[in-house]
DNA sequence: AAATGCATGTAACGCGTTACATGATTTT
DNA sequence: AAAATCATGTAACGCGTTACATGCATTT
């Protein structure tokens, strides 16, 4: 057995407690409010959902619309909420972590420098635009304290800007560490092209 | 196609520019050395070395033991250092984010807050040993000057300890949070046992 | 006596992504 | 005229985990 429980099901019960929506806005939902920590794709949403209704945790009402195709909004059931409780009572597994650039980094003498150096700072561009939506969504979330969930958002919302800002720290301590060792380099075997190892 | 690439198989290639080493020992380097943002199972590695054995990117050499058995020693070949320095060029992919704390912290209305509650202190005791084991690899690598990749081995560990050390950050502050929380939400509504919310 | 470590491997299984399909409407 | 958005769905495919198998040696 490969059992991996893997809460693909429970994102969706939990984001219909918040409001009734269809698969497409769950899909919406997930991307702009917890896509900094979860993600789901569609070829997921609408197959589980199906599962979730065959199984009576949610139901499904068609809402015709004019021009656009049809929209099936799901609402979470009493059942939906026990099974929800009952997964939110299980100790979160931990990640597995799989972080490409710190593997092509351990392993960048093999490499070209220059590439080295720039995915470090391809990172911390593209993070630096997650975290600049993150800080949008707190301004978001301050006018939605009318939710009991308010807080709990901002908590996780404060993690992923925490988590951000030391890999912002990370990548200029890097990028400095990277300038450094790559002109030490240079200077020290000038000209060297093709570097030699005595392997096969 | 769902091709991913995956980079399962260039770990291994990239261990074995340090060190010719068994199946076995590779899965423990992965986990010693690289284990706080890189895994690699087994069931993984084993069928991997077989096919890079069968396109030549590494060769196997049988190692007798006495009471013990036998062992593949494998080593990177010529073109597997050409693979490793392809998939080297290959801008890395960030990695796709799965946090089950934070997604049950995002829910935690629905959920007991002494449950949550005791998810973020055991998050933040295990991340606390991760901390303290990487503290340990820094030690080591310091004896390491004389392998050239002993900079970029401490750039990918102070990735961890930046990231691990605004987690506790984190940590500290959610659960003051939590705390704050959970006392005033028993003083502003006494005795309520079963949540009443008007679903199905 | 039982469990853990060494060492290599295979099989089952499911999760998740990607690609594709459809078709109308709106934007560029 | 082309591309993107809305909206729902299915099928293919592979990655990765878990479990299982084997068997000897050492540790508890």
């Amino acid at each position: 057995m490969a059992k991996r429980s893997s809460s693909s099901m429970e994102v969706l019960l939990g984001m219909l407690t918040i409001e009734s929506m269809s698969g497409y806005d769950l899909g919406q939902a997930v991307r702009d409010s917890i896509g900094h920590f979860w993600n789901e794709s569609y070829g997921q949403i609408y197959p589980n959902l199906k599962k979730l209704a065959a199984g009576g945790f949610v139901t499904g009402k068609t809402e015709k619309q004019k021009g656009k195709p049809d929209r099936q909004i799901y609402s979470i059931t009493k059942k939906g909420r026990e099974r929800l409780a009952a997964w939110l009572k299980v100790e979160p597994q931990p990640e597995i972590p799989r972080n490409e650039l710190l593997l092509k980094l351990f392993f960048a003498v093999q490499a070209d420098p220059e590439d080295i150096y720039g995915f470090v700072e391809q990172m911390a561009r593209s993070e630096s635009v997650t975290l600049e939506k993150i800080n949008g969504l707190d301004g978001e979330i301050a006018k939605l304290d009318r939710y009991p969930d308010a807080p709990y958002w901002k908590m996780a919302l404060r993690f992923g800007q925490l988590e951000l800002e030391a890999h912002q720290r990370w990548a200029a301590e890097t990028l400095g560490e990277l300038k450094k060792l790559n002109s030490r380099q240079r200077t020290a075997s000038p000209a060297r092209k093709e570097p030699r190892h005595g392997n096969n």
